[in-house]
DNA sequence: GACTAAATTTCGGTA
DNA sequence: TACCGAAGTTTAGTC
């Protein structure tokens, strides 16, 4: 890892053309060989980089260059596209270099997997009589994330999301559309449940005849035993 | 700008719970005290970070922490969600600050925008006697990319992905249905024009009577005066 | 290897 | 400001 703050100039060319104006920036080189630079500001993406695996070749600065101050020139190509990343150095003012070592990892818990999780357990949130079939039930074009029955024992096909979009609507309404073809399932009503849906998302939901869920994850995670979850 | 490298470990919790095991990592503080963690290896997204607004509080180690070997404790809040992110040093090997100023911003040319605007002006592409009616058309549920007409005088409309998958043929097949609804321009046929469309994409939307187009960038550019777009 | 779906997505534009 | 869709999306999982 080497950690590089100077003035510089970037260019980008590849899937898109881009270009940075001279200003002081936070160059990023990693073991890979990929580059990130980092301005003061915005979140975590760089304003520009180049993803391993990559090569960066630093040489001298030609007489134009020199004439515009830039002092030193990386180029970083890609190995498998022909993307080029080209950083104009005009000054450095730090330059540090120390070996990291591969890191451990990261343990996630909370995403959706554990909604899904969380839900098949407590169906009963949907309504009274609820039972889970099954979680990530496979179809011919891919898995519902829960099958359940309802009270009267009629199939209800769950789809789980963080976020409500049309997109997820779209997904639940192909697995619908399938699933009622078979008349070991037929007829199958739908339930879209997440834990923020977007009002045009609920609004084709429920076009299409779709009960639209609201998940509060705390208050399912508070049904679990307390004490389970920690690291 | 700050960027420290150090043994450390590090806990999130939030949107989801985390957890990074002891390992040397590279810290980046920046001027609105949104904090990344980035390790040797990976693309550019750090293993974990807080989105700003944040704010950092520096402080000792409790007697369990100092045991545990721990030297400076960073808590990083978000200010209007909980989450929160901390992270407990071990070993701190650089720590470095700099003033960074504003960055001037990034200047982008080649992305679905400018793919959009090349086929609107060579329409002809899609077949003879073809016109562009209007880029961005407006529909009750969204804007359509461009609305065209064949040699015959019939609507035709036209979704415009860089990769095209189901979900871009699942877009362009509601906006069709929407228009076809509407006595002023059904029929309305469809045509999905990407860079690079996905298989099982192209068959879903043939199936559904849509035309599948592949673009050439490079060519449609080269359409154009050879002396524009240039910084 | 190809493809699908999720992401602590982030980012930009528009109503 | 909320919402929707693109992104040099990236990443993880499945077929």
């Amino acid at each position: 890892m080497r950690v590089v703050i100077a003035k510089c100039q970037v260019d980008y060319a590849g899937r898109l053309t881009a270009h940075l104006p001279l200003a002081t920036r936070v160059l990023m080189i990693k073991a890979d060989g990929s580059v990130l630079v980092h301005s003061d500001g915005g979140s975590y993406k760089p304003l520009n980089w180049m993803t391993p695996p990559c090569a960066l070749r630093e040489s001298e600065p030609d007489e134009a260059q020199a004439e515009a101050g830039f002092t030193r020139i990386w180029t970083i190509s890609q190995k498998k596209t022909d993307d080029t990343l080209v950083i104009s150095l005009a000054e450095v003012y730090e330059d540090i270099s120390r070996e990291l070592g591969t890191d451990p990892g990261l343990i996630k818990d909370g995403v959706e997997a554990h909604l899904q999780e969380l839900l098949a357990e407590h169906i009963e949130t949907l309504g009274d009589g609820f039972t889970t079939v099954r979680r990530e039930y496979m179809t011919a074009i891919g898995p519902v994330d829960i099958l359940a029955r309802d009270a009267a024992g009629a199939s209800v096909a769950v789809e789980i999301k963080r976020r409500g979009g049309i997109d997820g609507v779209e997904q639940l309404t192909r697995y619908l559309e399938l699933m009622n073809r078979d008349p070991a399932l037929s007829p199958v009503t739908g339930v879209f449940a997440a834990q923020e849906i977007r009002p045009q998302a609920r609004t084709l939901a429920e076009d299409r005849g779709i009960r639209c869920i609201t998940l509060d994850y705390d208050a399912l995670r508070g049904m679990d035993d307390p004490d389970t979850r920690l690291f």
